[in-house]
DNA sequence: GTTGAGGTAGAGGGTTTACTCTACACGGTC
DNA sequence: GACCGTGTAGAGTAAACCCTCTACCTCAAC
């Protein structure tokens, strides 16, 4: 399951929610059309089960064994999104990006929201300052957004506002 | 022709970019299927003309008639863009929609670069700083992803960060 | 009144799609 | 050896899709 699961996420990752057919998920996950079927038994669960999958490889990614110091754990964070981004995203968030095909899926929007509510708080909690969480998500969306424009100036502008966003408290 | 682009633009914000069928996005033009592929001979090109003139709306509405002081122009510019937000873009930034569906389309990418850097260079113009390009890309960017996860607060923490941005420099 | 440019309405073709179903292979348990 | 759960391979269906094309209308210019 896992199995299917990671291979639907690489095929929406690198080829959008739109474009790939059932049968180009098939191949992706690795399974015959019967097998994929009864795991997900609608291309929407394929893509439900791909960013459940997304979820739980990013937060592992992003958060696993941050240092104690909320500075240093801060700035950890920014850089393993970025280098979440040059592995794995060089086209963008993919939760914004199903939402984006779906507009009207209210059940992807609130995967979106879960997710980005535990990155959040994960992060504000990291930095230890819960009450940052607003400010967390605007860097971190904003470099998120901003890495497949701008490059690495992103990274280094984000540690710098991270950095404000402590001292002047 | 901006009669039809209008209408296209109203399509793909509403529908998203992959749902919305040739003959639904003929109604939201409001003509007929040959004069739609007249000016816009594929659907691609339909996504082409809805996106210029999204960009042209969105530079009017945000960068019109700003205060000469820096600080108040760039308070103006994120008020703005929650305007904009609440009324025209409540699922996120069209163009990031776009080639979020269609990854591999090298067009597309660079309208959004184009359209992200303008952005950019007006806002910092705006606020007298041409130099922190990037950091106002991040914020802008910060704001537009942050600000259906959090609503108007995430308007507030923008503000607060922008205004960092100058002080301590 | 005629002409010609540019519009509408909508049927049709050929392709692609999501999904179902049949036929068969394998591997462990009685 | 018989059986059963779980897998593969892939043909088949009904619908939806993008795009083209024919037939007709409108209206301004001369």
């Amino acid at each position: 399951m896992t199995k299917i699961a990671a291979g639907l996420e690489r095929a929406f990752a690198q080829k959008g929610f739109a474009a790939p057919s059932v049968e180009t998920l098939r191949d992706a996950a690795g399974v015959s059309l019967r097998t994929l079927y009864k795991y997900t038994p609608s291309r929407e669960e394929m893509v439900h089960a791909a960013l459940e999958h997304r979820h739980r490889r990013y937060i592992e990614q992003v958060f696993h064994d941050l240092p104690e110091d909320g500075d240093l754990a801060l700035s950890a964070v920014i850089d393993r999104v970025a280098t979440w981004m040059a592995r794995e995203a060089s086209h963008g968030c993919l939760f914004h990006a199903a939402v984006a095909a779906a507009p009207q899926d209210r059940r992807l929007r609130a995967l979106l929201k879960r997710h980005k509510a535990e990155v959040a708080e994960r992060a504000a909690a990291a930095m230890g300052r819960p009450d940052h969480d607003v400010e967390l998500t605007i860097i971190l969306e904003g470099l998120t957004q901003s890495w497949s424009l701008c490059g690495d100036a992103a990274v280094v502008s984000a540690k710098k506002m991270a950095k404000a966003l402590r001292e002047p408290a």
